[in-house]
RNA sequence: GGGUCGGUGGCGGAGUGGUCAAUCGCACCUGACUGUAAAUCAGGCGACGUAAGUCUACGGGGGUUCAAAUCCCUCCCGGCCCA
C-alpha cells in the first residue's frame, strides 16, 4: 500500500510532516474542528476560511441519522453537500458507542456483531456494523476513515476494558475486510482511496494499550488512532498513557490523537508524537463564552510538568459572560486578527452573549479555532 | 364620597396562622465543558459568619395568638366599579 504519510522533520519524539489525501496536502501536526453534522456548529465556510481551518471531521452516526445516506448519495457525497473541497475524516460512530450506550445503557446495547443505537431523539433504533460504518463512509466519500470502535470509558473495571478491547481488534478486522471489498467494488484507485484507522483501546492499562496497538498494526492501517477519553475520572490528563501508546503505533504511521483537547494537552501530546488532533473544546467553549487568549507565547515548549502551572502557561481564557467585560473596551486579544478581535471590545462581545444573540457564540467559536490554529502553527515552527 | 380588589425579595409572581429567609420564572454572580443528545449544564443569589448559627424582613403603625407574609383595627398607596 502506498504511503500517504511522510515524516519531513523529527525532533525527538515530536515529529512535523506531509499528508496526502485526494482532497490535498495537510502538513503535520493539524488540528480539526468537529463539524460533527456537516457544519463546524454556527460557522460557515467563509467563516472557517478566514480562520485557516483546512481538515475537519465528520460523524459516520449523526450523518447517517440526519440527513441520511440517500440524500448525501443524491448530493454527490458529503464533500459536495458541505460544498467544502478540503480533506475531511469521517468518525465511525465508535464514540456514540461510549457517550450514548456506555453511559446510558438504556440508549443502546452492543453485541458482538452489531451496536444498536436508541436515538436520544426521537427513540428510533439504528444499527451500525462494522462493515455498514465503513459503507456509510465510502459514501461519505471522505478522505480519511476510522474503524468502528468499542470506547469503553476508562473507569471500567480492567476486565470490561480488556473485553472492549478485543472487540474493537475484532471489529478492526471486519473494517479492513469491508475497505478492501469497497475499494475493490468501487474501483477505487490508489491515488483517491482514503486512509484508514484503526483506534487502540486500553483505558489507562499500559499492557492493553500495546496488545492493541499490535494486534491492529498486524492487521494494518495507515493510521492508529488513540480512543477514549485521555483524561482521568478526575480530568486529570493521562500522561503516561498517552506517551505509551504512541510508542506502541510504528513511528512511519500517522498518530491521531482523536479528542484531544485542551491546548497544553495538544503540546503534549505532539511531543509524544502525536500528528493529528480533533476537539469540540474551541467550538462549545467558545459559544459558552470562554475565550482563549495567547499569554506568554514563547512558553510553549515548557517542561510538562509545569504545563500546567497558571503563572507560566503559554495562555489562559476568560469567560466573556463575567461581568467585569461589562464595560471593558480593549480587545477582546491583542494581535489577534480573527473578525472578532479585528472589529470588536469585550464590552460588545459580553453585551452579545448578555443578550443571547448566536453572533456571540459565531464569534467566539471562530476565535477559538483561529487560536487553535495559530498554535498548531507554532508547534510546525518550533520543530 | 361609597364600594371592591390589591400592595411580598432587583423585576414578574406564588404563598393566605406554625414545616417561610419565603415555590417558581427573569435578571444578576460564579463554575464546568475534551473522537458534540451541549447557543448546554451545575451552583449561588436579605445581612454578618468558613460553619453551626444569629439578626432584620412580606407598604407604615398598632393589636390578637405560644406562634402572623398569612387574622383584626387604622393609616398610606394603586387598580376597577358606583356616585
Amino acid at each position: 500500500m502506498k504511503r500517504m504519510f511522510k515524516i519531513i522533520r523529527k525532533n525527538e519524539k515530536a515529529r512535523t510532516g506531509e499528508l496526502s489525501t485526494k482532497s490535498g496536502k495537510v502538513k503535520t501536526p493539524f488540528f480539526m474542528p468537529d463539524a460533527t453534522r456537516g457544519f463546524v456548529k454556527s460557522l460557515s465556510k467563509n467563516d472557517l476560511g478566514l480562520v485557516g481551518v483546512v481538515p475537519m471531521v465528520v460523524n459516520t452516526y449523526h450523518l447517517f441519522l440526519n440527513p441520511g445516506m440517500e440524500l448525501i448519495r443524491h448530493a454527490g457525497g458529503v464533500h459536495s453537500f458541505m460544498h467544502w473541497d478540503g480533506p475531511l475524516l469521517s468518525d465511525s460512530g465508535g464514540y456514540q458507542v461510549f457517550s450514548l450506550i456506555h453511559k446510558n445503557p438504556k440508549r443502546g446495547k452492543i453485541t458482538e456483531d452489531e451496536v444498536i443505537f436508541h436515538s436520544p431523539i426521537s427513540g428510533a433504533r439504528n444499527t451500525l456494523t462494522p462493515e455498514k460504518s465503513i459503507e456509510i463512509q465510502f459514501d461519505l466519500g471522505v478522505d480519511m476513515m476510522v474503524c468502528l470502535d468499542d470506547v469503553p470509558p476508562n473507569d471500567y473495571s480492567k476486565e470490561k476494558i480488556s473485553a472492549a478491547v478485543e472487540r474493537t481488534i475484532r471489529w478492526a478486522a471486519r473494517c479492513k475486510a469491508e475497505y478492501a471489498r469497497q475499494i475493490e467494488t468501487r474501483k477505487i484507485s490508489e491515488e483517491k482511496r482514503p486512509l484508514l484507522f484503526g483506534v487502540v483501546q486500553g483505558g489507562e492499562y499500559l499492557d492493553l494499550r500495546k496488545h492493541c496497538a499490535q494486534e491492529l498494526v498486524e492487521i494494518g492501517f495507515d493510521g492508529y488512532g488513540f480512543g477514549a477519553r485521555h483524561v482521568d475520572s478526575e480530568g486529570k490528563f493521562m500522561e503516561e498513557v498517552m506517551r505509551a501508546t504512541a510508542s506502541y503505533i510504528p513511528e512511519e504511521s500517522l498518530r491521531f490523537a482523536l479528542g484531544v483537547g485542551k491546548p497544553e494537552d495538544i503540546v503534549r501530546c505532539h511531543s509524544y508524537g502525536w500528528d493529528m488532533f480533533d476537539c469540540v473544546i474551541p467550538t462549545r467553549e467558545g459559544r459558552h463564552g470562554r475565550i482563549f487568549l495567547w499569554k506568554n507565547k514563547s512558553n510553549l515548549k515548557l517542561k510538562t510538568d509545569k504545563i500546567e502551572d497558571e503563572e507560566e502557561s503559554f495562555y489562559e481564557t476568560i469567560n466573556i459572560n463575567n461581568g467585569k467585560f461589562k464595560d471593558d473596551f480593549s480587545p477582546v486579544s491583542e494581535g489577534c486578527d480573527c473578525e472578532l478581535c479585528t472589529n470588536h471590545t469585550r464590552a460588545y462581545l459580553h453585551h452579545l452573549f448578555a443578550s443571547k444573540d448566536p453572533l456571540g457564540g459565531r464569534l467566539a467559536s471562530a476565535h477559538n479555532l483561529k487560536f487553535y490554529t495559530q498554535l498548531m502553527k507554532k508547534l510546525k515552527e518550533d520543530d
